[in-house]
DNA sequence: CTGAAAGCGCTTACAG
DNA sequence: CTGAAAGCGCTTACAG
């Protein structure tokens, strides 16, 4: 019912049909025009006798593996399940399959992963970072190693195509929203600044809210990491503020939920004390309370475009950026104050 | 800096090294005892040419990968990256590497991904449902593919490793907890009951209820499906009940924060109207308000463990079986009645 | 303990 | 369009 693995060979298949094994590949891989006649008596002996060819000896001259390796840094951070459905299940579909690398964002664990990847004859790395350093990106590229950034723009490397959201547009779609709900003081809870994600969105945010003449001194930006526990303390941290905000735009969901937690536990009244914007709308930003207002991305999506890119690469097609539109998501978590 | 693909052979180690071929593969597979010296040419030759064997070539001739599948139904369910994550910690830490599958809990899917991993020459696959058919696993077994079920345990396959949580305990776990609390009328919201780790739950937690001489009709049960969708709409039905119950158990974390928001959105205070506890203790748990009390699983534990048994019977050791404790973690979302 | 050689199951120039 | 044959880079009996 289910193959097992090595039994029928191409040989036999050839005997079956009264070809040769060099026909038998031939129509398989539809690398040469084959005889309408001997392509039917082939496919008719595959079909009978269930042969499946031989990944090995078919990666030995070929070098390709029909596998993809995605590398993040956790996969319990929930943007990245995400993300990593949408690569699969397009990477599936086109019948290839997914490696998962977890690095935790270390650029030694990273490191380790793709050069783990590189000797199992992967066919193309998807990197959600680029801590592994741009010299190492552009080195894969320059051998020819198909790679896709997701969810980042590359700000040095040519030719590295990539798949994002316009984070600085969402970041200014969340100042003016803020604005004008009436919000006078603000709070900026920012991804790692290392990451041109994190420096888009902060760089939207403030430039929009200097353009509507906020002063300095009612912009408050603290430094986070993108996950809830560092949401957690920042949330901490803001509670110190000398004039409390009024207003806070986390750079993403999972540290606005792991605030949310604070502010819960400090009983403190969520929207009424402080009015509350995330990035990403993960699934769980719905299922909080209040149920968190957002900056959307499609992230289901930028996995589906990503896979798609590379397996176009992989393929000898040329791949291209891809930029997608942020989308404000309304719930309740803030209210207006005019 | 990082290997690039097939450069250097096993022959230009043997040149450099002034051996065998054959004495090089020796030394690096350990497959045969050989000298001091010429293992040290060896060494040195590779080292010095940085060679990294051929994984295709090798594989031709072992049929073996170092990858294992690792099968679920959706990562973008909280309970899996979990699961998934502390699966591929320990299977990268071994140098092999974890491909994943999502199914929707599709028998058909399931299938599919079967069979593309099987072709693939997967080492060993990793099931977290037997909704792929009992006969299909039974014939999987029987073709020596190395298997092992996480979460569940099988009740018809001699010879299917397994690792799980004793679910039965679990679900007495809960029962005693809300009865010391003083409820008198309960629902249970189960999971799947084709699926032994939700019938489990529920049998255990309905016998603690009826030795402790709750009556039947002050027991309801609603199956539903580990889904935070189905916890949803599951709250939704609890509230048709005509006698509503004081306190509900939940198969599940997932369901049970569906059916918080539910309840947020109706305005029903939890823990006042409502006791609730789940299963599983995901890492959200702690972060919806209110916190959730529930029984634990370590799953990342979990994870590990079963990672740890596919790989000793991919290595040709025996596995085993193993059962772990489930633990009540108290926190906010229950209140005593007396 | 070590090496020469066959073979794993495909693909792909090379002829025809 | 088709086939015979070489070769991909290893591993593993088989001799010695």
């Amino acid at each position: 019912m289910i193959a097992k693995k090595g039994k029928v060979s191409i040989i036999d298949v050839a005997k079956k049909a009264g070809v040769s094994p060099a026909t038998v590949s031939r129509v398989l891989n539809k690398t040469a025009r084959v005889s309408p006649e001997l392509t039917k008596k082939v496919l008719i002996a595959v079909n009978e006798l269930n042969y499946v060819p031989d990944p090995f000896a078919h990666g030995l001259k070929t070098k390709r593996t029909r596998s993809i390796g995605l590398i993040i840094s956790d996969i319990t951070n929930p943007f990245f399940p995400e993300l990593a459905r949408g690569v699969e299940d397009y990477v599936s579909s086109m019948g290839y399959s997914l490696i998962l690398c977890n690095t935790d964002a270390k650029p030694e664990n990273e490191k380790r992963y793709v050069e783990l990847l590189l000797n199992k004859g992967i066919d193309g790395l998807m990197f959600t970072s680029l801590r592994i350093g741009e010299d190492v990106i552009k080195s894969l590229l320059n051998d020819e190693v198909p790679c896709v950034l997701v969810g980042r723009k590359p700000e040095n490397i040519e030719g590295l195509v990539y798949v994002v959201t316009d984070n600085y547009k969402g970041g200014c779609i969340a100042g003016e929203y803020l604005l004008n709900l009436g919000h006078k003081r603000f709070v900026h809870i920012s991804g790692p600044l290392d990451n041109s994600a994190g420096r888009e969105r902060l760089a939207g945010f403030i430039d929009t809210l200097k353009k509507y003449k906020v002063k300095e001194e009612n912009i408050i930006i603290i430094e986070s990491d993108f996950t809830m526990e560092g949401g957690y303390k920042s949330a901490e941290e803001t509670l110190n503020l000398k004039p409390l905000p009024t207003a806070i735009f986390f750079a993403n969901d999972a540290m606005a939920i792991g605030a949310l937690q604070k502010f819960w536990e400090e009983k403190i009244d969520i929207p009424e004390v402080f009015s509350i914007v995330g990035f990403d709308n993960i699934k769980v930003s719905s299922l909080v309370a209040p149920p968190l207002t957002t900056i959307s991305q499609e992230i289901y999506k930028i996995g589906q475009l990503s896979a798609g890119e590379m397996i176009k690469i992989i393929e000898g097609e040329k791949g291209e950026p891809i930029i997608l539109e942020p989308k404000l998501i309304e719930r309740r978590s803030c209210r207006c104050l005019r």
